[in-house]
DNA sequence: GATGGTAGAGATCATTCTGATAATAAATTA
DNA sequence: TAATTTATTATCAGAATGATCTCTACCATC
């Protein structure tokens, strides 16, 4: 049997607050996964710019305010520490161990995202220097942040498998190689050329453009594009 | 742009403590499913018993504590307001809008279990009134709770697909029209008898016992029990 | 004791999906 | 011209799926 099982129930309202001595720090963390072609998969991270830990690489964090939610506190946290607007963060899970962070009891609610590194190289600031890192290779991280990745990287295999996944990683318009190469990147595999091309434009998400990337072939590859109407229903109503 | 994008970064740390002044309560719910043959899927609330909102019916809830992390908190929750013990509760999404909790700021883990009624039956304590209800029936809830529970449902249906979930709802021993009905529960929906059976077989979870139920046919219907370490091994290997 | 009802347990068949392998197409280079 | 490279399509066998039907055991009733 668990050993806090006893511990007391909460007790009733005094004037306007609980009566509840414990009030843990609510911290955000951002799991944020890019792509290039040439290094793969990439995990964004941040030099850490307080004590404890000060210098080392962290998850880019920050601690929940009044008056946000945690969607809004995980995008804020994200835009001042690196300059990103506009990301879709999806909630991953909570880290909740007692002493997880040294300083002083805190939680942490972990996010998601999935972005294409090109469409930010501008936009990612240097003031906490912002760097990508191979999902493959990364410094070792502070508190229970090792953690949190290899949690997301699961996670990551986990939905691609499901949802058409991970058009956010690539440019706008892009080739079935690229598309391929990709998830060979996430599943750490080599995909079958054509039964991938079949799978893919079985989904109907897919819209073939007129013009061919001749960059990596002599024949040229036909550019494709995500047909963004239909890949939102199908998002929308996964969970139906 | 969100509202609180350019609200202050945390600030360094002074002393054991660090500098921030917003110090939410961490609550945890607990939605817990049960199924019954006679009424279909159900829904374990108990009565509110502190204020405001006394006497209302709820989810089973309470806050974190000193020392224990949020599963443990989780379980802790649902025996003091239930008397269950050893449910595997699985954390589902954190609710955290700034005024959900009308005393004072609050974010709320939520939890969900899949059990068996008759299991339970002589465990679940009066003190808190616990009590089932059917799923597609049940009280107005407080604050949020409304919004959880028909959250959670949306992911049972989910996960029913891909994971052959659902046997903690079912006596040890099955026939499997209970399991089949079960699912057409769940689905609300009416499966194929046949292709039910080839499908559940085909998981090879399964195990037929020498023993038949005779009590909803004249025939008598095999009794089948799980083969539980197949199935723990397939639950735990699923993220792979 | 023949008939029909009921629920369990399988069988059959057409269709689709999947994985593996091969064939074709278009361009470049040796 | 032949060889090479990458893209694209075709083929084929086996597995999975949905729909329908058959068979079995037992009971009730005429």
């Amino acid at each position: 049997m668990i050993s806090t099982i006893n511990a007391p129930l909460p007790t009733v309202v005094s004037g306007s607050q609980y009566k509840h001595t414990h009030r843990p720090l609510v911290a955000i963390d951002c799991i944020v996964f890019g792509y290039d072609e040439e290094v793969g998969l990439q995990l964004l991270l941040v030099k850490r710019h307080l004590d404890p830990e000060k210098g080392r690489w962290a998850l880019m964090g920050g601690l929940l305010d009044d008056n946000e939610n945690l969607d809004q506190a995980a995008q804020r946290i994200l835009y001042r520490l690196t300059g990103m607007t506009n990301v879709y963060l999806e909630e991953l899970k909570v880290f909740s161990h007692s002493d997880r962070d040294p300083v002083e009891r805190t939680i942490s609610v972990t996010y998601t995202a999935l972005v294409n590194i090109h469409n930010y190289e501008h936009q990612i600031t240097d003031e906490f220097e912002a760097r990508w890192f191979p999902t493959s290779s990364f410094p070792e991280l502070i508190f229970d942040h090792n953690e949190m990745v290899r949690f997301a990287k699961q996670q990551l295999k986990y939905k691609a498998n499901l949802h058409p996944i991970g058009f956010e990683l690539l440019p706008e318009r892009f080739t079935f190689t690229q598309l391929r190469k990709l998830y060979d990147a996430i599943y750490e595999t080599q995909l079958d050329k054509g039964n991938f091309r079949r799978m893919m434009l079985a989904t109907g998400l897919l819209v073939r453009l007129k013009e061919k990337d001749k960059t990596s072939s002599k024949k040229g590859a036909y550019f494709y594009q995500l047909d963004t109407d239909k890949y939102t229903t199908k998002l929308n109503n996964f969970y139906l």
